[in-house]
DNA sequence: AATTATTTTTAGTTTAGACTAAAAATATTT
DNA sequence: AAATATTTTTAGTCTAAACTAAAAATAATT
């Protein structure tokens, strides 16, 4: 039986590596989870103990196989759950992660199943983040930051990488939401602002909301 | 805050005494958790101590207000999910249980609301429990076990006494489900058998099974 | 390369929740 | 009412998961 605390190590190592198959380090799964370094040396024994991850002292984890499909399976959970919510029972995206943090712990095989049918086989939450399968795959969207695309270009909103509240507020604010259609205006040099169209109208976004937002550029 | 083994304890100790009203004993408590007698003297104590229970001694535990409230909110959760178990997610009565065990204790007033709204207020399980209001009211169904009800009446299959996988898995099997229309033919006073019919057959329930099914009672 | 800084681990506590075994209180019998 | 049985509580132990502070290993800098 996996714990929670153990999934939600599982979790924190499967997305600070490359879906936990390089090695990450124990500082920097403490920072993301909001806890000691010791605290995580601790559980990192305990899933290396039960072939979830790889540990050799001071040399960081990364996950093994059965460890990588079982964070996948808990993220899998938490993005269903994220697509309920907001397509069925009314959240907006600013409000789905903290009740998903808490469903995606359910355990029950139909349960997934079930609510995976049920939503019509998502491929991707709310945010533009990637429903794994069963199996723990899936397929990216190939998709670039604003700031990594230059003007004239144009693309749907694809993802954001910044999925915390104020940010999706920001958004929400500005009428920009996934699917839509944004074309890249201008770019401002000095301070690495660009100023987008969208359907409904043109504005400026700064740098640090450019590489937040992800596009899967239209040819043309 | 609540904790998960407290919201347990909250649970057994108001179904237990009516709706936690009438104090019920240690003993009976552990028996329902299946749990020791000195775990549950500790709960009561944190319980106590939070001002969900009142608890001298000696005496047994009843539920305050706050207490009541709090049951019934979880038992409000448990019951809901049940029906959207059933309902939306093709689960069977016998298979929902668990599952609700999990999902009744997730944290979000919102997310109670909405599913609420979404399975359009249910009023009753899938077992014909009722489903407490946020103010931890609910109206029950006048009803009769078989085993009370004399032949020649008829009524409403409305609930079911034990809704555990056996019971409900035999009811499955001879098809009978809430909301069947069921006639008592015949009562057997040597092992207390009832003769009963529904609309696809008639068949001979044994004693154990009349006091688990409820009918609520057709007048004519 | 040696010193300093940082990261990681170890060792020892803490808290929640459960347990066992013994003691205390209450109930039941004779 | 005394003796016995049962229930409940207390006292002390255990485990999981977190923590702090100190020690050990690795990394960075002079």
């Amino acid at each position: 039986m996996v714990t929670l605390s153990e999934e939600n190590h599982l979790k924190a190592i499967y997305h600070l590596g490359k879906q936990g198959r390089l090695s990450v380090s124990t500082n920097a799964i403490a920072e993301q989870m909001d806890t000691k370094a010791s605290s995580v040396t601790d559980m990192i024994k305990k899933l290396a103990e039960k072939n979830l991850a790889n540990y050799k002292k001071y040399q960081g984890v990364s996950l093994t196989e059965t460890g990588r499909l079982a964070a996948a399976s808990v993220i899998r959970k938490h993005r269903l759950w994220e697509v309920f919510l907001v397509e069925k029972l009314n959240f907006s995206w600013d409000e789905v992660h903290d009740v998903a943090e808490q469903l995606e712990h359910i355990k029950s095989e139909k349960l997934v199943n079930e609510l995976d049918a049920y939503l019509d086989h998502p491929t991707h939450d709310p945010h533009g983040d990637p429903i794994p399968d069963k199996d723990g795959n899936y397929t990216t969207i190939k998709s670039k930051s604003i700031l990594e695309t230059r003007e004239g270009k144009h693309g749907v909103l694809t993802s954001v990488k910044d999925s915390s509240d104020v940010f999706l507020k920001y958004l929400n604010k500005n009428h920009l939401a996934l699917g839509d259609q944004i074309k890249i205006l201008d770019f401002e040099p000095f301070d690495q602002s660009f100023i987008i169209e969208t359907k409904a109208k043109k504005m400026t976004i700064s740098k640090h909301v450019a590489e937040n937002l992800y596009l899967s550029i239209t040819n043309d």
